[in-house]
DNA sequence: ATCAGATGTTAACTTCAAGCAACATTAAAG
DNA sequence: CTTTAATGTTGCTTGAAGTTAACATCTGAT
C-alpha cells in the first residue's frame, strides 16, 4: 500500500523568481503604465508611496514590475492614481468568452461549485 | 542644524494588513472573477496551482483576494487561465484621460522625467 | 445514505520581501 | 555651472508569505 501526500512546490517560489516570459512582460508593462500615470500627475515616488502607505522602495518595485511584490501595492498605486476602475474589467466573467463557451457545452460536472456564493453576475 | 532622513512607514505594512475599502473590494472582486474562470474550465485549485507553480494555498488566497499575496500569483493565474490580455488594458496610458488632460495643461515641470526610456506609446 | 474528491483551517518552519539607512547617480532649475 | 531634488543601489534586520502537514467540512456522484 502507499500513502498519498499533497506534493507542492519546493520553497523558493518559482513563479516569483522566474515567471513565464509572458507574465514577466505583462508585469513590466503594468509597472511602466503606473509610472507614466504617476509622472503625468507630477507625483514623486515618495509622494505616491505616502498615499499608498508604503515606502518609496515598494513603489519603485511596482514600477519595475517586480513579481514578488504584494498585489496590494500595485492595486494601492492604481487606487491612489484614480485608476482602480481599470482593474474591474480583468477576468470579468461576462467578458470571458472562452469560459462561457465551455460552460454552455456541458452539464455541471466536477470541481466543486460554490460553498457560499459564487458565479454571481 | 538638522539631519534630514527619509521617513518611511513602520514595519507592519499597513496596506497589506488593512487596505482602503475600495482596494479591498477590488481585490475581492478580482479573486472571485479568477475563481469563476477556473470553475468554468473545470480545474481544481490544486490543478491551477500546479500550472502556476505555487501551492494550492496560494491559489486559495488569490481567490479570496488576499492583499499580501505576491502579484505574480495573481498574474500567473490569469496567465494559466488564458486571461492575461485583460491586464494589458490596466492603466493604459492611451486610455488615461485624466493623465492626458494634465499633460496637455502644462509645460514639463518637476518629478524627474525618464532615465532610460519611459512614456513610450 | 455513502463515498471520494475538493476546499477550508490550523500550526510549525523556512525563506524572502519590506522597512531602513547611507551613498551614488541623474536630472531639473536658477 | 551649481544647486537641489528625485531616483537607483547596496546591505542589514525583521516580520510575514509560502510550503508542508494533518485534519475538518462540504459537494457531487454512485
Amino acid at each position: 500500500m502507499c500513502v498519498l501526500v499533497e506534493l507542492q512546490m519546493p520553497n523558493p517560489t518559482t513563479i516569483a523568481t522566474a515567471p513565464p516570459a509572458a507574465v514577466e512582460a505583462a508585469l513590466e508593462r503594468l509597472g511602466r503604465n503606473i509610472r507614466t500615470a504617476r509622472l503625468r500627475r507630477l507625483l514623486t515616488q515618495a509622494q505616491l508611496a505616502e498615499r499608498v502607505g508604503v515606502s518609496r522602495f515598494v513603489v519603485a518595485g511596482v514600477e519595475q514590475g517586480k513579481p514578488s511584490t504584494g498585489i496590494a501595492a500595485y492595486v494601492g498605486a492604481l487606487w491612489a492614481l484614480g485608476l482602480l476602475e481599470d482593474l474591474l474589467a480583468v477576468a470579468d466573467p461576462s467578458e470571458d468568452a472562452q469560459g462561457m463557451a465551455l460552460e454552455r457545452a456541458r452539464a455541471p460536472k466536477r470541481a466543486r461549485r460554490a460553498q457560499t456564493l459564487d458565479d454571481d453576475f
